[in-house]
DNA sequence: AAACTGACTAATA
DNA sequence: CTATTAGCCAGTT
């Protein structure tokens, strides 16, 4: 496999800490545009010994997209709040604030 | 090869 | 807020 996996991989390698980005982002930004759904299917089927940043990828919604019980959920939310990333009651993230934008000055603070 | 599936998104209702 | 519809497309069966 590469191709679209490694285009994958290395977008969301550049996600900075404490920083988060939505699968469509992604997917755009490794010149996948439109293809969210391939993103979050490279991630699921990401080796373990391929060492990404793959909590740092969250749906459109600034949520987990993977249910607590199952594997990783609440794994990456701990991730997501170790690196500084606050999640509201909901276990949402505001994407305003912590949203990665790259090659755009960021004006936020 | 055809059908199924899925860590998505956006638009409607 | 939830539900439905539709668009997207690679990997599995």
């Amino acid at each position: 496999m590469s191709t679209s996996y490694e285009r994958i991989y290395a977008v969301v390698k550049r996600i900075p800490r404490g920083r988060v980005a939505t699968y469509g982002q992604v997917a755009d930004l490794a010149g996948l545009h439109g293809h969210a759904r391939q993103v979050g299917y490279a991630l699921h089927a990401t080796p373990a010994h391929v060492r990404i940043p793959w909590q740092r990828v969250v749906n459109s919604k600034g949520e987990i997209s993977l249910r607590p019980h199952e594997g990783g959920g609440d794994l990456q939310a701990a991730l997501l709040e170790a690196e500084g990333v606050e999640f509201s009651a909901a276990g949402r993230i505001d994407l305003d604030r912590y949203q990665w934008k790259p090659r755009r000055v960021r004006i936020d603070r």
